[in-house]
RNA sequence: GGCCCGUUGGAGAAGUGGCUUAACUCAUAUGCCUUUCACGCAUACAUUCACGCGUUCGAAUCGCGUACGGGUCACCA
């Protein structure tokens, strides 16, 4: 008589180890008994999404704040979707972020004790589990085809019952261990299932670290645990990994929820000790009116390449991404004027139970108050690096000509009032363009836009004016008494103030003297502080742009 | 459809039965400041916590029901 045991060694005739050889192999980490060991575990079909940002961004915090581990293991048993090089790709925006695993998977090589890291990889240690299971009969072959496990459910539907692979619907549960050795070296695929003893009428109640406990109905369904590929499913994979890599903490989307069950099963069945779980709620974008996930196909803000091209720096993104997480964090980041997530203290019963809606706004406030607090130093350094890649205009402007451009990024930088325009990188050009004579002429090109109200003729009096009796040394205050002046000179009132009360007599107020200047200066009708910008232009190019500006009023 | 999770202003939310006339932040609006812009400052914005019923001296907070939103029911993760 053949029994599981003979089949289990039939099918894997390979493996000679035992589940406790493994935990041999993999013992349970030396670490202080409070550390965290975290995970992110990634499938390479595509480019870092936001969300999978947001999730390795808690998890490792999770890690970091307990002195723990933070690992990558690469999920990579689904071979129809894999995108070659996608795995590289998101440790390097991982990086880019400064999420640096403690182990694992890390693109080129891997690194830790618990590996390998990649799923592929680890083929001989989901066949080691496997065969455990098929030796205790609770895995056994399935020769069902998908169109016969199509009928199954369409019989369910029809009978309105819970659909799935189950109890009597479980077609080759009782196939005998000796017809299913015959099939098999017959030649007939198969999957391996794993045999349920749940039953869908029966509760369990397991802790979510976010959620408390949650109340739902057991597992019954023979899932598949090996696909017939030889690779094991998600669900198993996961028992065997978490376990054999020590994770602690299993940090996952909310749509893992529904499947606990199978996990809390087949950890049972292995003999292993349940992690703790966190099922953290997906980030959502409004769509006509209704909330839905952030699709990487339809969202562009959905894949975190977007926010590295418009130049968001890394530190606004992570505290945006730790707002959601942990709303406190935001009123943290004022009172302590830190934007740094490795200072403050994440904590699981502060996160949201509900989706959140992506806030754009909500990002660009954090870009623009960490901008602000770089030293303009800093920020040219980062716009150097960051238009290398994505700002070819910028770079060619900016590169090597680090002493002006400095000056130009440290107008009003720093203080309690400092200077917020700029919300991500790719604004940077718009804004000072400028200052760069090559834009000027751009600008200018099709003319200025002086205030229509004024006559040519008195704006031109004016520039001239200006550009004979201009003092570069001046320092603002008696640098602006002078624009004062000089605009008393040719009719305006000395303040706004002035001229309100007395309208019919002027011809307007220092602020349009200003204005005029201005215009003639930078093509625009706005601009950082008009001293600043001269100093930083130089007498030299204030006096080209002032005659340039006369001339085309001539 | 079954099951699970959720529902406080436009967004993120605080709130754990009376110290709440519902904090704080973003957004928006208006005003002040000001040579423009940005900054800063000030004010406004939920008579009410999805709705209904109930428990209670008292409810956003507890219970039940309804509605709505999200998730999930694969040899995908």
């Amino acid at each position: 008589m053949v029994t599981y045991k003979d089949l289990a060694q039939y099918i894997f005739s390979d493996i000679n180890e035992t589940i406790e050889d493994l935990e041999k192999k993999y013992p349970p980490r030396n670490l202080s008994c409070d550390a965290e060991v975290t995970r992110f575990a990634p499938s390479p079909t595509g480019f870092l999404h936001l969300g999978s940002l947001f999730m390795s961004l808690v998890a490792s915090k999770v890690a970091y704040d307990s002195n723990g581990v933070f690992y990558v293991r690469l999920e990579d048993t689904d071979t129809k979707r894999e995108i070659e090089g996608s795995g590289e790709e998101l440790i390097e925006q991982l990086s880019h972020f400064g999420i640096v695993p403690d182990e694992g998977y890390l693109g080129s090589e891997e690194k830790g004790d618990y590996g390998p890291y990649t799923q592929s990889k680890r083929a001989h240690i989901y066949r080691v589990c496997i065969k455990h299971l098929m030796e205790q009969g609770r895995a056994y072959p399935c020769f069902c085809s998908h169109e016969q496990i199509e009928e199954i459910r369409q019989v369910q539907e029809a009978m309105k019952v819970i659909p799935g692979y189950y109890g009597e619907y479980a077609l080759c549960r009782n196939i005998t261990p000796e017809e299913a050795l015959k099939r098999i070296k017959a030649g007939e695929k198969y999957v391996i299932r794993f045999r349920s003893q749940g039953n869908f009428s029966n509760k369990v109640t397991f802790h979510d670290l976010i959620r408390g406990d949650i109340q739902i109905a057991d597992n019954a369904l023979d899932v598949v645990i090996m696909k017939s590929d030889g690779l094991p499913t998600y669900h198993f994979a996961h028992a065997c990994d978490d376990h054999f890599m020590r994770t602690t903490t299993v940090l996952r989307g909310e749509e893992w929820i529904a499947s606990a069950p199978i996990h809390l099963e087949l950890f049972k069945a292995l003999g292993f000790d349940l992690p703790k779980y966190a099922h953290a709620p997906v980030i959502m974008k409004l769509d006509n009116g209704n909330k839905r996930k952030l699709s990487k196909r339809k969202d562009p803000e959905a894949s975190v390449s977007h926010f590295i091209m418009e130049g968001f720096p890394k530190e606004a993104l992570k505290a945006y991404l730790m707002s959601i997480a942990n709303s406190n964090f935001e009123e943290w980041t004022i009172t302590n004027k830190c934007f740094d997530i490795n200072k403050f203290k994440f904590s699981f019963e502060k996160m949201s139970l509900d989706g959140v809606l992506f806030d754009q706004d909500k990002l660009n406030y954090f870009s623009k108050e960490i901008i602000a607090q770089f030293s303009a130093e800093d920020f040219y350094n980062r716009l150097v690096e960051w238009s290398k890649l994505y700002d070819e205009t910028l770079y060619t402007h900016i590169k090597g000509n680090k002493e002006y451009v400095t000056k130009i990024l440290n107008i009003e930088r720093g203080g309690e009032k400092a200077r917020k325009d700029f919300t991500f990188y790719k604004e940077v050009y718009p804004i000072i363009g400028f200052f760069f004579n090559d834009r000027y002429d751009q600008i200018v090109k099709d003319g200025y836009p002086f205030n229509e109200v004024m006559s040519k003729e008195v704006i031109k009096n004016v520039l001239t004016d200006f550009a004979s009796s201009n003092d570069y040394s001046l320092p603002n205050d008696l640098w602006f008494n002078s624009l004062k002046e000089l605009a008393v000179r040719h009719n305006f009132a000395d303040s706004n103030k002035t001229y309100k009360a007395n309208k019919d007599i002027y011809l307007g107020h220092v602020g349009d003297v200003a204005e005029m200047v201005r215009v003639a200066l930078v093509g625009a009708k706005n601009s950082p502080n008009l001293h600043s910008v001269i100093q930083i232009l130089g007498k030299e190019e204030v006096d080209k742009r002032i005659n340039k500006a006369i001339d085309y009023l001539a």
